[in-house]
Order: structure tokens, then sequence, then C-alpha cells
RNA sequence: GCUGCUGUAGCUCAGUCGGUAGAGCGCGUCCUUGGUAAGGACGAGGUCAUGGGUCCGAAUCCCAUCAGCAGCUCCA
């Protein structure tokens, strides 16, 4: 006798082994019609898998309505793409098709080269398996018949998988859908006509088992959807994602420049971005002075030898622009991080407890060599400002700098109007002995860093056992932006290791006149400039609030018969430190706002006859349009106002 | 770095079977002087990414290099 307890607390009862499906078809013809799959004790199951007879089972049945079941549908979308595939091509070899956030993809070789042209023919072949509605059937074998059976089909990946990453298993399952046999733990939709509106998306190149020294495959990505408009939806996400694209607005914007001339990743400031980035710089370090950091400037290269003293080099030696070589032999290295030279600083003489903590702050430009595949705009370059600091402090002082650092990135970050983020903590794992430092400092700490983040309530916060890096526990800032896509931006770091006896050997001098040992915090909290401006550019679609806006007003006129006072109105504009142009082409003034509108320019001061004769502009605001008649003190006070207050308004 | 795709005017893109280069926007000049998202006319702009090759002839076909895009791998 077996006990289902269903989430309406009803409990049905079986004296037999029974499927989801029969349970499904007990409550009701209509609910069996609609069942995808079913969750029984927290575990996903097909509505064909048997449960046991005997027990207490929490069982949900999973419909279109919950969120698992798309899950499940497109992981069975991905195999009916893969049939399709079969079908179309031959020699296909099927390595793995899981499902991705809002999708699915499926990895295999395939001597004919996939391209966006075969994209129809597949999603047609597709559509044409889903209609005929054949049903997918689980079949459980043994591992050595699992094996022949691949091995008759010629699937000598499977094989591979079979006997090296199922080799404690010993039935593994398969799933039927007409000719198409595939070596998978499931589950699927009971059959293909449940599959709702798909789309192919991109083919990609991969590797088996995700390892680049092994076999080159192809992964085609799709999408699905139970009903079309979602699929719609979710294609138009995609669109609007693509039109905020920081490299197409950056171009037509004219924010930045990357040049091959110049060199890849390598990124020129023009002027518009450059403004929006002294903006941002300003801010940045206006709040750093007002938590106690203090600026420095250092070179961005420096001798090798200090990157051998800081155990970089040559451990990163891929990864960095190779050494200039001197007729002295001395070589020296572009720097790819900023500690080494404050470290020099801090040891540039006897430090005190008394001076703890020491908290120096530059905004650094590094070099490092990134892999050319891994280049992209703003956000992978291969030179970058980091906002970085560094902060020496007492083991005991720990917890109160990182909640510095959480505050500070809190603020900044809601200041943008990033008010959604979540901080990702990365603990070591106790298991391991790869970690430098004393167990009971980073047990310490640890605690520490958690009992801050539990303080301030962060919403999200998610722990992760053996992600530290060697040298110290961090904290990584993930930022979602407004169209809800998320951001790496920066960390926080504790480290044991640079300030240690191996390396810099860092000191100071305690209450009892002993030397200590300082700990030393890595902080870059927004990670780079170039990253973060390319994802503002994202978050705002490119109209940047006033305050960052590399044009904040412009002066058109309705004729050019005004192009006088209106021209003494910029200048009025610009002597009161507003970043102001002016329209004077002989064009119709409906042109002119069209074109500051297309330019996402903040303010519009439209001057014509009326307020040429008042002394005042007329001012269009770039989102509500229309504000009427002002006197320019009024629209210079205004502005000013919603400048100081860093005010966001609506993104777009 | 790997796989696939792409590279034509400042920008977005078209260019058939290999026969010697096109559009829209932008830009310039002139006309128009206007009231809240496109006034009109004329004009200038190209070593078809770069370097080789095949061919009577290459933007077009082949190879290499550089760069970009989508992924994969890596990331102090």
């Amino acid at each position: 006798m077996v006990k289902i307890k269903l989430p309406d607390r009803n409990v049905l009862e079986y004296s037999r082994r029974v499927r989801p499906l029969d349970i499904a078809a007990d409550i009701g013809p209509r609910l069996a019609k609609a069942t995808i799959a079913a969750v029984a004790d927290g575990q996903l199951l097909g509505a064909d898998t048997l449960l046991p007879s005997e027990g207490e089972i929490e069982f949900r049945l999973l419909t279109k309505k919950d969120p698992e079941a798309l899950d499940v549908m497109r992981h069975s979308c991905a195999h009916v793409m893969a049939r399709a595939v079969m079908r179309l091509f031959d020699g296909v070899q099927l390595a793995f098709g899981p499902t991705v956030d809002n999708g699915f993809y499926y990895d295999f070789y395939c001597e004919h080269p996939l391209s966006d042209a075969d994209f129809p023919k597949i999603e047609a072949e597709m559509a044409r398996i889903v209609k005929e509605d054949g049903p997918f059937e689980r079949i459980e074998e043994p591992r050595e018949k699992a094996i022949q059976l691949c091995t008759e089909l010629g699937q000598t990946l499977k094989v591979e998988h079979i006997q090296e990453g199922l080799a404690d298993q010993e039935t593994v399952s398969f799933y039927r859908q007409g000719e198409f046999l595939d070596l998978c733990r499931g589950p699927h939709v009971p059959s293909a006509g449940a599959i709702g509106a798909f789309k192919l998306l991109s083919v990609a190149g991969a590797y088996w088992k995700g390892d680049a020294s092994k076999q080159q495959l192809q992964r085609l990505y799709g999408t699905a959807w139970f009903d079309k408009k979602d699929l719609e939806e979710h294609l138009q996400r995609l669109e609007e994602a693509k039109r905020r694209d920081h490299r197409v607005l950056g171009k037509q914007l004219e924010l930045f420049l990357i040049d091959p001339e110049v060199g890849s990743g390598l990124v020129l400031w023009l002027p518009k971005g450059a403004t929006i980035r002294r903006e941002l710089e300003g801010f940045i370090y206006g709040e750093l002075i007002k938590r106690g950091y203090q600026p420095v400037y250092t070179p961005t290269i420096g001798r090798v030898h200090l990157y051998e003293t800081s155990g970089h080099y040559p451990y990163y030696a891929d990864s960095q622009f190779p050494p200039i070589e001197m007729s002295d032999g001395d070589r020296y290295l572009l720097r790819p991080m900023n500690c080494p030279h404050h470290i020099r600083i801090y040891q540039s003489k006897p430090r005190s407890y008394r001076d703890l903590p020491l908290r120096i702050a530059e905004l650094g430009l590094v070099h490092r060599f990134e892999q050319s595949g891994e280049i992209s705009g703003m956000t992978r370059v291969r030179g970058f400002t980091q906002d970085d600091a560094h902060i020496f402090c007492t083991e005991d002082q720990v917890a109160d700098e990182f909640r510095g650092c959480l505050d500070m990135t809190q603020f900044v970050l809601s200041t943008l109007g990033l008010n959604d983020y979540r901080v990702r903590l990365s603990f070591r794992d106790p298991k391991s002995d790869k970690y430098v430092g004393d167990p009971a400092n980073w047990d310490k700490a640890e605690a520490a860093l958690e009992s801050v983040c539990r303080d301030l309530g962060l919403p999200n916060l998610e722990i992760e056992v053996g992600e530290a890096a060697f040298y110290g526990p961090k904290a990584d800032f993930v930022a979602s932006d407004c169209i809800g896509r998320e951001w790496q931006l920066g960390t926080v770091q504790l480290d044991y290791n640079l300030p240690g006896p191996e390396r810099f050997n860092l000191e100071y001098i305690g209450p009892d006149n002993q030397p200590h040992r300082p700990v030393m915090i890595h902080r870059a909290p927004f990670g780079s400039l170039e990253r973060f401006t390319g994802m503002l550019i994202e978050h705002f679609a490119g109209a940047f609030p006033l305050w960052l806006a590399p044009e904040q007003a412009r002066v058109v006129v309705v004729s050019q018969k005004f192009e006088e006072y209106a021209r003494r109105v910029e200048q009025t504009l610009r002597e009161a430190g507003l970043r102001v142009s002016g329209d004077y082409r002989p064009e119709k003034i409906g042109a002119k706002i069209r074109d500051a509108q297309l330019a996402l320019v903040p303010y519009m001061l439209v001057i014509g006859g009326r307020e040429q004769e008042n002394g005042t502009v007329a001012l269009r605001d770039r989102i509500d349009g229309d504000l009427g008649a002002l006197a320019v003190q009024e629209v210079i006070e205004k502005l000013k106002a919603e400048i100081a207050e860093r005010k966001t308004r609506q993104a777009n």
C-alpha cells in the first residue's frame, strides 16, 4: 500500500505500482490530459514513471502552469531538435542536450557545418515531429546492454559516457521517440504534442564534456515555450537587449571606439564617453574620500621582480603582455594588477596599529592579455581601469571594513538605479589543502563576512563553499539591470597571501610593541570603469540621467532670426557649468527637435520670437515633452538641482 | 586559444551566373526662416578589411593574416 499525498492535503492510496498519469486520471480526465510530469518527494519524474508500491509520497502533478514543466518540455524539445537533425543529416553523433535559462541546446558531432541557413529546414522537421505527437518512452537497460545498444547505433560518444561518466550506475535510461533513441536521464513530456512554440536561435562550437582538448562539437541553441505569445515576448526581450547593446549604442552615440590599429580589446574613450567617465570618477572619488580612503597615483608598469614577489608572475604569464626587456637586463611588466604598487606604498615606512586601517585608492589602469575570443566591447577588454583600493587592517577590523565596502557599493549602485543586486560569498573548502594562511583566521574571517551580510539583511545572499581564492575568502557583486540581465561587477577579497612571509612580509607594530601581520583587503566594487560604463550604457539604453549625460541641454532656435539671443542663452548655461550645445542649422524646428530627441539629449531649450521678447526659453523635456516658458535662471536652477540630486528618471 | 559565421561610402545595408560599384541616412553647397519627432534641389564620398593565388577578367572563387559576431575554454 502506497499513500500519495497531494498538495491539497488529499491522500490517495494504491495497492499496486502506479504512474503519475494514472493518478492524474483518477483525479480527472482533463488533468490527465494536461499532465506534463510530476514531482514525487522533491524529485522530478516523467508522467509514465512507475512509483513504488509502498510508503508515503509527497506528490505533485505538473502542468503547463508549473515552471518545472517548462524545463521538462524544453528538454523534450532538445530531443526533437536532435531527431530532426538526424533525419536531415548523416553521421550525427549525439553528445548532450540539456536545458538552459529560457531554452535548451544540443551538442553533437555532424560533418555538415550547420549555419542559420539550415534553421528553417530543421524547424520544419521539428514541427512535423511535434505534429506527429509520438510518445516519449522510457527504457531502462543494464550497463552492458546499454553499451551494446549505443555501439549498434554508432553513438560512440554515448558509449564513452556510459563507460566513464556513468561507471557507477547499474542501469541507465533511454528515451525512445519513434526511430530516435537517446541515452537520457529524463524526464520528458508524455508525447511530442505537448511541445509548444519553439525557435532555433544560434549555432556555436562546443567541446565534448567542456574540455578544449577533446572533440569539437556543434551546439544548436533553441528556445521553447508553451504559448506562442510567450515565445514572441521572449524574442522581443532578445531584440530589446540587442537594441541596448553598448557596442551598438557606443558607436551610434560616439561614446567609445575600439580601433584595430591601436589593438584589439583596447578602448578609446571618445569625448562624450570620457565625459560620462569623468562624472563617474568624480562621484566615486567623492565617496572614497568621505569614507576615509586616501588617493594615490602609481605607474602602469613595474619591474618584473615585483610581480615575482607577488607570485603573479610567471603564474599568469600566459595572460599578461610579455615583459619589456631593457638593454641593461632589467625587465618591466605592464602591470596586470595594482596591489604590488600599493603594497610598496604601505611598506614605504614603518606602520603602527594606530595607522590602521590604511585605505589607499586608485583608479588604476591595468593590462591583461585576454584570449582573443574573450574580448567583447567594453565589458571584456585588455586594458581596463579598476576602481581599486587596498585596505590594510588588523584581524579585528575585517568585519567593519567589509561592511564599509558593502555599504559604499550599495550607495553607489542605488544612486544609479541599480537596486537589484546580490552578493555571492565564496568560502574555502575545509577539506582542501590549497589555501594559504591560518585556518583559524579563515574561520574567523568567513564568519565575520557572513554575519555582516546577515546584519545588512542582503536578499539573495549565496554562500559557495570551495569557490574562494587560494589566498582568502571573497564576495562578488552581481547586479541586475533594468531588463533583468545580471552583471558580475566587482569583488571584495580578503588576502592572507600577499602580506605573508613568502610574499611581501607586511608588518605593523601593535600596542604590545611587537610586529604583527596585517590583513589585506582588495576591493573593486564596480570591477572596472570600462565594464561598468558598458553596463550603464545598456542599463540606460544610452539615455543617461542628467548628471551623467554628455550633452545635458541643447538650444534649438525656431528660426535663425533668434540666433543671437539663443547664443547668449547657451553661453549663460555654459558659464553656469552645464554641458550645453546649440543647433542653429537652417532646419525646421521639428527636425531639430527630432535630432535632439534621437541624440538622447535630456533637455531642449526652444527659442523663438516669444522667448526672445520675454527673455525666457521654452523648456522641452526629452521624456515629458514641452514644459512651457521659463526664465533662463529658472532653467539653470532646475537643471542644477536635478544634477545635484543625481536623479535617475525612467531608464529609457 | 578553439569551432562556425561575417568584413562593400562616416553609419545601416543591397550587389544575380566572375564582366570593373548601388540605396537610405549622414555630410557639403544653395533655396526655404519655420513653434515641439524628418522642407526642397544639387553635390562630394569607395585600393569592396589586408596580402597572396586562380582566371582574359575577382567585391564575387581559393589560401593566409587582421578584425568583429555567436558560443566553447580560461580569468589574479
